[in-house]
RNA sequence: CGGGGCAUAGCGCAGCCUGGUAGCGCGACGGUUUUGGGUACCGUAGGUCGGAGGUUCGAAUCCUCCUGCCCCGACCA
């Protein structure tokens, strides 16, 4: 993509509203637009980054057996008037009503939904388990949005539910999104740590809110530190097979929100070296809890006895728009963002510090050209920007390389390739450039 | 939802107390500079002062109401 053909608009001073870090560098980068308290315009840079998170989060549901759908944002309050929940779920649910009169809403979740269409379509225990998720914007009305996206009133959202035919099961599917959360959120070079959440009325231990450390986050925290080392299941993990193991490894260690903090626990558990007490950011849930909505639904199931007994229910959710803000909040310094290769809205920045410079233009033109045939995603500054404008620029946006081509460095066949992250930069002939970023054995 | 604040040019702000018809920095635009970590100089454009009403000869400025936004708390993916 030419920066010229881009729409960018980056902003030199912080924008007042903006508290934190990330929703800072988000609105200076140029990646959202604030259109009403909690409700922001994606522009194209902060689009891509949903997207490419969208994706990772998508592989591993399809990887872990989930199976992608699409419900709608406007539900029909009758529909929440079956589990009880239209009455229970108080001001921060949008009420809307249509033409016609009809009462509606806008989803702020989609357990009633899920439940309805499934029941419609399953009948069987032979056709279980089953899980189906959808990425959805959801609206939540709060009380008081804040941090940007990351506790907008607008979100996207990740949102899968399980349906098996007993708790035994149930059990079973759980495991295979806890699992797929691990994968998940180190993908995206987050350590999503799962803590054990409040369940409710439901009880049990199927419930964990998964975690990631940071400064600015919103709960309070208390973990081993040794949960910070813990192996994240490979691609190879077999969904199939039992994964009762890598759950168990992960719940032992203590590790919980303040909610359900247990001081006396905490320091039974723990080496008083291994305590660590800070504050995080939940990016995920995943919770069972039964036949909470199939049995006043009445999604119904028969057993290989012949008995109709409610589905048994689980829901996982990820905050997909959430997790931008995130993986700043855990990755950035005092120049701007540095995006993890994963989810970076372009891999490689090319800078022309001076466009109109016969063999500047000619050695950017090739370089643009070698790495958009090679599917690299490039961003080329092909603005007539001062250089200091456009390193700075560069750096804000934090894209994981950034390749700069000056007169100098042409004069004597070189060009720097600079590592955001580290900062580190090594000068190479133009040839090695194009083949080190659009080689199939590239190293990053 | 309780408490506190803000609203003046694209962004950040001054002016308001003590009414006299709007200003600064950055940005944008046009030049000069040809430049390797937000360069310097010259010039230009851009604002119904959030909205409505009131007081006054006269309101960004004083009064009333409304709207939007932010911060602290309670609440939350």
């Amino acid at each position: 993509m030419r920066l010229s053909q881009y729409f960018l608009p980056i902003l030199r001073d912080n924008p007042k509203e903006a508290e934190i870090v990330s929703h800072r560098l988000m609105l200076r980068a140029g990646m959202i637009r604030q259109e009403a308290s909690g409700i922001y315009a994606w522009l194209p840079l902060g689009l891509r980054v949903l997207k490419k998170i969208e994706q990772i989060v998508r592989e591993e549901m399809d990887r872990a057996g989930a199976v992608e759908m699409l419900m709608p944002t406007l539900q029909l309050a009758d529909l929440w008037r079956e589990s009880g929940r239209y009455d229970a779920y108080g001001p921060e649910m949008l009420r809307i009503v249509d033409r016609n009169k009809r009462e509606m809403l806008y989803g702020p979740t989609n357990e009633e939904m899920i439940t309805a269409i499934f029941r419609s379509g399953v009948k069987s225990y032979r056709e279980l388990p089953k899980n189906l998720y959808h990425f959805q914007w959801k609206f939540r009305d709060e009380q008081r949005p804040r941090f940007g996206v990351m506790r907008g009133r607008e979100f996207m959202m990740k949102d899968a539910y399980s349906f098996d035919v007993d708790e035994a099961s149930a059990r079973i599917s759980y495991n295979r999104m806890f699992v797929a959360y691990l994968r998940i959120f180190a993908r995206m070079g987050l350590t999503g740590i799962p803590m054990r959440a409040e369940t409710g009325p439901i009880g049990g231990d199927l419930s964990h809110e998964f975690i990631v450390l940071a400064e600015t986050g919103e709960s309070g925290v208390f973990i081993n530190k040794d949960v910070l080392n813990l192996p994240i299941p490979p691609e190879t993990v077999d969904y199939a097979g039992d994964l009762s193991g890598i759950v168990t490894q992960w719940t032992t260690l203590y590790a919980a929100t303040e909610d359900v903090h247990d001081a006396a626990r905490f320091e039974a558990e723990t080496p008083e070296a291994k305590r660590v007490s800070t504050r995080g950011i939940e990016v995920g849930q995943v919770f069972f809890f039964g036949d909470k909505y199939s049995k006043p639904m009445k999604a119904m199931i028969t057993g290989p006895d012949g008995v109709e007994r409610p589905a048994q229910c689980g829901s996982y959710g990820v905050g997909v728009s959430r997790l931008l803000g995130a993986i700043i909040e855990a990755s950035h310094d005092d120049k701007g963002i540095i995006w993890p290769e994963s989810v970076a809205p372009f891999t490689v920045g090319l800078a022309n510090l001076k466009v109109g410079d016969d063999a500047t233009d000619a050695a950017c033109e090739k370089i643009y050209a070698a790495l958009t045939k090679a599917k690299v995603d490039v961003l080329y500054d092909d603005s007539d920007d001062r250089p200091g404008g456009k390193f700075a620029k560069l750096d804000l946006i934090g894209l994981p390389y950034q390749i700069i081509v000056g007169p100098k460095g042409i004069a004597a066949d070189e060009i720097e390739v600079k590592t955001r992250a580290t900062g580190e930069r090594e000068t190479l002939p133009l040839g090695e450039v194009i083949a080190r970023f659009s080689g199939s054995v590239w190293v990053s």
